[in-house]
DNA sequence: TCATAAATGCAAATCATTTGCATTTAGAGT
DNA sequence: ACTCTAAATGCAAATGATTTGCATTTATGA
């Protein structure tokens, strides 16, 4: 990547990819009281353009998440747990029937209840 | 409907069907001055949940739509214009290789380019 | 008509995110 | 290592969408 990796920025990322879930940029400054907020959020927007990162607008606030590979979500509307999973080119490529359109990214978010105990 | 329908909400409700693109609250507001902003993002959260229209989080703000069908969004990266598109059941159906979820609801976003002039 | 609940408006609060600016830090070249 | 310049960071304050509290108006139904 051609962006400088801080401490600060290494740091960030790292909680990132230890994350269970997406995080907020708050969750994130608990997690990292060392870095100022408005650093977070700079941050989180620099990778988020470089596509490092994913953010995610979510009904009140943005979560972000480390990007292994593209992904789509399952949010469970009872316990907001995020289920991730991932849809093969060639289904994706059938999705959208239209053809005047060249596609960058697809986001596929599914709402329904997972089965948790 | 269950919810009483006001000449305001009337209002509200026109001015979504006949918008060409989503809305937003403050876009409402200026086609309908006469009804407080308030009152909009009241009334659109209520029509929301009552399943009459659609609240799609933009980046920055909350747009709405009115519901005529399910459907699906792809957005142009370049002008912003919004296409709609369907996408069958069946299809639906396939992309979510979970099972131990129920489906309540299917977005799919597509970011890209369209051939505008 | 009256009573009660719902709908609305206005002002102010909230809260995530952004901006301005001063300070610190990193990287290139010497 | 030293110096210079741009980038990175922190702090305070601003921004802007959305929400809340409360008083007032309107609709509904007995």
């Amino acid at each position: 990547m051609s962006i400088t990796m801080t401490k600060k920025r290494t740091a960030i990322l790292d909680a990132l990819k230890a994350a269970e879930d997406l995080l907020t940029a708050a969750e994130l400054y608990e997690r990292l009281p060392d870095i100022d907020l408005v650093t977070v959020y700079r941050n989180l927007d620099l990778f988020s353009k470089e596509g490092i990162i994913k953010k995610l607008q979510f009904d009140d606030e943005a979560r972000y998440e480390y990007q292994k590979r593209p992904h789509h979500h399952a949010i469970c509307t009872d316990c907001n747990r995020t289920i991730h999973f991932t849809v093969s080119e060639e289904k994706l490529a059938k999705l959208l029937p239209i053809k005047e359109f060249s596609i960058e990214g697809v986001d596929i978010t599914v709402t329904g209840r997972c089965k948790h105990g």
